[in-house]
DNA sequence: GTTGAGCGTT
C-alpha cells in the first residue's frame, strides 16, 4: 500500500512527504531524488531516546515494525558530509606526533584535494549546461566540459566537472548519477590505483556458456566470499569477470576449474586489457597515454561493471528488487556506488590505500532517479539491447531479479565497507531497460 | 568463440 513518509533533512526540520512503494518499502533513489545524496533514514526512538536506523536493502527502506507509522524521519547522509560533525572523520584528526604535524597535515591536505572527475556514460545530448545544472546539487563547480568531436561537434558521451570543494566531490562520487535518462560514472580520471586495487579481486571466468547469467555466477561465486561484481560482456563472448571483496578470496580461486550449470569453467586472473598473450608481455605501444598511465591498462571496472540497469527514467520505477542477505541488513545507508568508486572514495577518505575495515552496503534499487535531481526524462535509444550484464552486489548474497538494479553504498563511519549494486540484465527483462551499461547508439550512426 | 568501453586539442 502506497503512502506518504514524512522525512526530514535534519532532526527538528519541516519534513517532506516522499512515496512509498505499493509494497511498503521506501526506494532509496525516491528519498535521494528529494534528498541528494542520502544514504538512508533514522528515527528517534521515543523508548530509549536514541535514534535508529532504518533496514535497507536491495536500495528499497523497510519500515520499522512493518509500518512506517506517523512519525518523522530524518535523512541520513555519509559522514563525511555531515556538516553538523565536522570533524566526525579519523581524516580530520590532528596528528599526535607533533614532529610530524606539519608533514602529515600536508599529506592530508593533499589527500583532501579537488581534482578534475571525469563523467562517464553520457547521453550523447547532454550539454555543460545539463551537467552544470544537475552537478550543482552537490556544490560549486568550477569547471563543466563535455567533450566533443572537434569535426562534428559531437559529444563523445563524456567529460569533466570540477568541484570547489572536497566534501562536494566526495559525495558526487559515492553515487551514480541519472543524468538524462542515462546511468552516468563520476570517477577520478584515469586512476590507476583504483583500478590496481581492483585487479587482485577480480577473475577471469573462461568457457562460460551462454546460459550463465551475472545472476548465475554472482550466486555461485558468492559461497566463496562477497562477490562484488559480476561483468559478462555482450555479445556472448564465453567469458566473464567476477569481482571479490575480498583480494584473497580471487587468489585462492584462481586456476580452478569449477561447474557451473554443468559446464566446466576456467578461472584464471583478470589480465590487463591490454596484455599481450602471445608474448606473454603488456603492450607498451600506447602514444596516446605517454602521459604515464594507460586507461585502458587496467581495468576500473567500466561501464559494465558499474552499470544498473535504469528499468525506465521514471520517477518511481516499479522494478522487481531482489533479496539481499547478509551486510546489506544493517542498513547503514545507501549510496550508489561501485568498484571503482569505493574505491576511489575510500582512498580519498582513509587517506591510504588500504581496504580498511568498512561500513557496509547494500544495494539495488530500480530507481533511475538516484541522487540529485535527474535531469531529464527519457533516453532514446536507451533501452539497447546489447549491454552487458554485470552485477554487483558488495555484501549481498541473495539472488538479484533480473532488470533492475541500482547501488547501495554506505558511507559509514571511518570508512566504507563496500558497495553494492546490482544489476541484471538479462536479455530480454525488462523492457526499457536502458542505463549503464548499454552502449548507446550513436546518434545516426555505429558505436565506433 | 578464455580478458572487460569510453579518459581531456589546453
Amino acid at each position: 500500500m502506497s503512502q506518504y513518509i514524512q522525512v526530514a533533512e535534519e532532526e527538528g526540520e519541516e519534513p517532506m512527504e516522499v512515496p512509498s512503494e505499493d509494497d511498503g518499502t521506501l526506494l532509496l533513489s525516491t528519498l535521494s531524488a528529494q534528498f541528494p545524496g542520502a544514504c538512508g533514514l533514522k528515527y528517534r526512538n521515543p523508548d530509549t531516546g536514541a535514534m535508529r536506523g532504518i533496514r535497507l536493502s536491495d536500495g528499497r527502506l523497510y519500515p520499522p515494525d512493518t509500518e512506517w507509522a506517523n512519525r518523522i524521519y530524518v535523512a541520513v547522509f555519509p559522514k563525511s558530509e555531515n556538516k553538523k560533525k565536522p570533524h566526525a572523520t579519523a581524516l580530520d584528526q590532528e596528528p599526535i606526533n607533533a614532529d610530524n604535524a606539519v608533514i602529515n597535515r600536508k599529506k592530508m591536505y593533499d589527500k583532501k584535494r579537488c581534482s578534475d572527475l571525469i563523467v562517464l556514460g553520457l547521453p550523447w545530448k547532454s550539454t555543460e549546461e545539463d551537467l552544470r545544472k544537475y552537478f550543482s546539487n552537490f556544490g560549486e563547480l568550477l569547471m563543466v566540459q563535455v567533450k566533443k568531436d572537434p569535426k562534428s561537434g559531437l559529444s563523445k558521451g563524456f567529460g569533466f566537472i570540477r568541484f570547489g570543494d572536497y566534501e562536494s566531490q566526495v559525495k558526487c562520487m559515492t553515487q551514480r548519477h541519472m543524468i538524462d535518462g542515462r546511468w552516468c560514472d563520476v570517477r577520478i580520471p584515469n586512476s590507476k590505483e583504483n583500478a590496481q586495487q581492483m585487479m587482485n579481486r577480480k577473475v577471469f571466468v573462461g568457457r562460460c556458456t551462454d546460459d550463465m547469467t551475472a545472476e548465475d555466477l554472482r550466486h555461485y561465486f558468492s559461497k566463496y566470499g562477497e562477490v562484488v561484481d559480476v561483468f559478462i560482456p555482450k555479445p556472448f563472448r564465453a567469458f566473464a569477470f567476477v569481482t571479490f571483496a575480498d583480494p584473497e578470496v580471487s587468489q585462492s580461486l584462481c586456476g580452478e576449474d569449477h561447474i557451473i550449470k554443468g559446464a566446466s569453467v576456467h578461472i584464471s586472473s583478470a589480465a590487463p586489457k591490454n596484455y599481450d598473450r602471445q608474448n606473454d608481455k603488456k603492450v607498451i605501444n600506447q602514444p596516446a597515454y605517454s602521459h604515464g598511465y594507460n586507461p585502458n591498462h587496467w581495468s576500473q571496472g567500466g561501464r559494465g561493471a558499474t552499470q544498473a540497469i535504469a528499468t525506465q527514467p521514471s520517477p518511481i520505477p516499479a522494478g522487481n528488487i531482489p533479496n539481499n542477505l547478509g551486510l546489506s541488513n544493517l542498513s547503514l545507508g545507501a549510496f550508489q556506488l561501485n568498484p571503482a568508486m569505493l574505491a576511489a572514495a575510500q582512498a580519498m577518505l582513509s587517506g591510504q590505500g588500504g581496504w580498511g575495515p568498512v561500513g557496509l552496503v547494500s544495494q539495488t534499487g530500480a530507481t533511475p532517479a538516484v541522487g540529485g535531481t535527474p535531469i531529464g526524462t527519457t533516453q532514446p535509444g536507451g533501452g539497447d539491447s546489447s549491454s552487458q550484464t554485470s552485477v554487483q552486489s558488495f555484501g549481498s548474497i541473495g539472488s538479484n531479479s533480473q532488470g533492475t538494479a541500482a547501488t547501495g553504498v554506505p558511507v559509514s563511519a571511518n570508512s566504507f565497507l563496500g558497495w553494492g549494486s546490482s544489476q541484471g540484465s538479462e536479455p530480454g527483462s525488462s523492457p526499457g531497460v536502458g542505463g549503464w551499461g548499454t552502449p548507446q547508439s550513436k546518434p545516426g550512426g555505429a558505436w565506433n
